[in-house]
DNA sequence: ACAACAAAGGTGTATACACACTTATTTCAT
DNA sequence: ATGAAATAAGTGTGTATACACCTTTGTTGT
């Protein structure tokens, strides 16, 4: 009986478990900075791109964020619990819009310098490893 | 009152939410052709690391993956449930190790040229893009 | 005007993920 | 030999993620 061992160790390079795992690896570190002012990765990212588009409506947010739009829809209902977000007026009823509140924008001020210091370091190290 | 707005431009190239936009995408690409043999990508990936490795502790799991031991514990008890994996013998009584069922073995056959197909394509385009 | 279709979202369900805390076992210094 | 420290793992809790399915609202052709 032949083994097929030898061709699965293809799987050694899964663009997709590569992927899976740059992001979680990178993920901790941002979180690990973020972790006092009880932001989680996304929630930051939701806040920050809130902050520079304005009102968004959730299927907007999910695909900037390439996002299933339920993952979105449920992120969002933490966030505004939280206080950090709340509906916006839009046109058409179907439309679910949302907008940073006042503590949503302190909260992303005041967490700004952590993520800009772990963005700052990951910049450090990528120069470094060009060189 | 003077707007910080610009400061917060910077978001816009987060080395967190590209990871994490890439893993999503990539593994939307690698679920969808897993999806007919049951299998989530770390299901696949966790069986493509039995079959290189043997039998294997949660932790040494979890390192290889990048994943936190708790996740790996949780993922563990899910195919041990659907007969894919199953306790291994160990000389610390501390260490839970898990290998291959002949089931698991099956299924990652199965659902090993699925997921050369979407590395294919993936590797072509990275291929293409270099051009 | 209105029926068919399209668009936008929400809910049910299940896995993925991880931090904080706890339990069980082994190792090691004395 | 034994108690402290270290090691390996599991549990509690909560967010993240996404697919399948359903509801609501708007659009469009006739």
């Amino acid at each position: 009986m032949k083994s097929s061992l030898p061709e699965f160790f293809e799987t050694k390079d899964c663009y997709c478990l590569d992927a899976r795992r740059r992001a979680r690896a990178i993920t901790r570190l941002y979180e690990e900075k973020l972790r006092p002012y009880g932001l989680r990765a996304t929630q930051f990212s939701v806040l920050a791109t809130l902050k520079l588009k304005g009102p968004t409506p959730v299927s907007e947010l999910a695909e900037f964020l390439v996002l299933e739009r339920t993952t979105m829809t449920r992120g969002a209902a933490v966030m505004e619990k939280r206080g950090w977000i709340e509906p916006a007026e839009t046109d058409d009823a179907r439309v679910r819009a949302w907008q940073l509140t006042e503590s949503g924008r302190k909260k992303l001020k005041e967490a700004f310098p952590a993520w800009k210091e772990v963005q700052e370091s990951l910049k450090d190290a990528a120069n470094n490893s060009q060189i």
